[in-house]
RNA sequence: GGAGAAAUGGCAGAGUGGUCGAAUGCGGCAGUCUUGAAAACUGUUGAGGGUCACACCUCCGGGGGUUCGAAUCCCUCUUUCUCCGCCA
């Protein structure tokens, strides 16, 4: 969420910065600041009465200590007055600071000057585009076509075990699908990102942090015997990590990786553009988190795309870079670059990674601050990626790989699968 | 799952009703000494709100209560440890 401060500092600009996502803030910017008034001058007038109050305690600690229980008594009828007051006032100070927050909950980031304006993600703007787009002629296939025929994902097992949305994948299809893990997480930590397994159940807290909770509740699986959430992605447990902590300088960069299964509930998600791997309940993904100084935070984001960039040049997939405009940007995100591999055989782009920065949107709902060179206290900068996204990069591999008597494994994969092709 | 014990600042650890935001040690920072470093010595060192700055207010795992006054007493939740049971 947005720092209250922030938006008392620099109303107009964040204004006029949220129109690029096409809303109006200023009703809401006006609600908040003047919901922050309030809370100051009430917090104000209740500290006066919790002095006053303090001091009188402490006037009849010192009287029944030299014998004089009358008069401290005439004191206590006074303290009882106050807190009849204090009481109403704490009240009205709690509704004030929750009405607060429920506002500054429903307020996206700020967008970065780079987002381009728009509505849709037709508007977004792409700044990269590699790859030939390899020329499969007309017996191409689309890879749950491919699944099938070689025998390596079988959807139908896995709508009998759970449903839909759950593939299970088999022989070369689960090899190759654990290659891919080892083989992003070797270029993550080959570039500095410290390997972590995460759990991938959460509290309500860790979703409150990240921004999953309150409003996005529906997307997560939820477990309601314990109350806790299923991940729907590894930045939630792995932004975790780091709620409540106060960092010095000297701790950045600090660069993190973890594989994990996701788990999406997509309700609402049906028809072609779900089909064989491209939306799924279960998936499995490796991110890459990092926690920066403000001040290096946009250079972390360069570096994020450069590095997945150069795992997709690897691998040899056609993808190209979108940054995401006003309308299609995430909530929390102040600017993001979205990969997309493209899908020869489905003829589009299948989004594969998602980078961005959230400079201090989630650090502030998660208290993740550091002292500055000044000692002063400041929030941090988050940013995370995917590197990469499972299945959608397996279907870019079977269908832009596929030959008419098997699948090429990438190069860079063979030593990861033990096997170079796979056939009937 | 059952029985018992505990949760205090970056860490360790004292504090059982008022003078406690909290002793002491370690660590951190600054200085003295030193060619430099180490050691030693001296000083300093929690967070949030609020203010131009002070004042002031809040915080001793979370929430609630008793009391004029709570780190300290009571209730409750969470977590940790010990013992028992179960178990990959």
């Amino acid at each position: 969420m947005l720092q209250i401060a922030a938006i008392r500092n620099q109303k107009e600009a964040v204004i006029k910065a949220l129109a690029k996502r096409n809303i109006d803030a200023t009703e809401m910017v006006e609600t908040a600041l003047s919901l922050d008034e309030k809370r100051r001058a009430t917090q104000t007038e209740l500290d006066a009465i919790k002095a006053e109050s303090n001091n009188l305690s402490k006037d009849i600690g010192a009287l029944f200590q030299s014998k004089q229980p009358q008069k401290a008594n005439v004191l206590k009828e006074k303290t009882t007055q106050l807190k009849e007051q204090s009481k109403n006032l704490e009240q009205v100070l709690n509704d004030t600071i929750e009405a607060l927050n429920e506002l500054l909950y429903k307020i996206p980031n700020v967008p970065n000057d780079l987002v381009p304006e728009g509505n849709s993600e037709t508007d977004n703007e792409e700044v990269y585009l590699e790859g030939a787009i390899p020329d499969l002629g007309d017996n191409a296939l689309p890879h749950w076509e491919l699944a099938k025929k070689y025998d390596i994902i079988d959807f139908e097992l896995g709508n009998k075990i759970t449903g839909a949305g759950f593939p299970v994948y088999k022989g070369k299809g689960a090899k190759l699908q654990r290659a891919l893990i080892s083989y992003f997480l070797d270029k993550n930590t080959a570039a500095g990102y410290t390997e972590y397994q995460l759990p991938l159940l959460v509290n309500e807290a860790s979703g409150f942090g990240t921004g999953q909770l309150p409003d996005k509740e529906g997307q997560m699986y939820h477990v309601t015997e314990d109350n806790l959430y299923l991940i729907p992605t590894a930045e939630v447990p792995a932004t975790n990590i780091y709620r409540d902590s106060l960092l010095s300088e000297k701790d950045f960069p600090i660069k993190l990786t973890g594989y994990t299964p996701c788990f999406r509930r997509e309700a609402g998600s049906y028809g072609a553009h779900v089909r064989g791997l491209n939306r799924l309940h279960q998936f499995d993904k490796v991110e890459i988190l990092r926690i920066e100084h403000p001040d290096n935070s946009y250079n972390a984001l360069n570096e994020m795309v450069e590095h997945v960039k150069g795992i997709l040049q690897e691998l040899q997939l056609p993808y190209r870079i979108l940054r995401l405009c006003g309308g299609d940007l995430g909530f929390t995100s102040a600017l993001t670059y979205d990969f997309e591999v493209y899908s020869t055989a489905q003829e589009r782009w299948l989004e594969i990674s998602s980078v961005s920065n959230f400079e201090t949107f989630q650090a502030n709902r998660l208290k993740l601050r550091f002292k500055n060179s000044s000692g002063k206290t400041e929030l941090a900068h988050t940013l995370n990626g995917s590197s990469l996204a499972l299945p959608r990069v397996l279907a870019g591999i079977l269908e832009n790989y596929q030959t008419d008597s098997g699948i090429k494994i990438p190069e860079v994969l063979i030593p990861y699968t033990g096997f170079s092709e796979i056939k009937m």
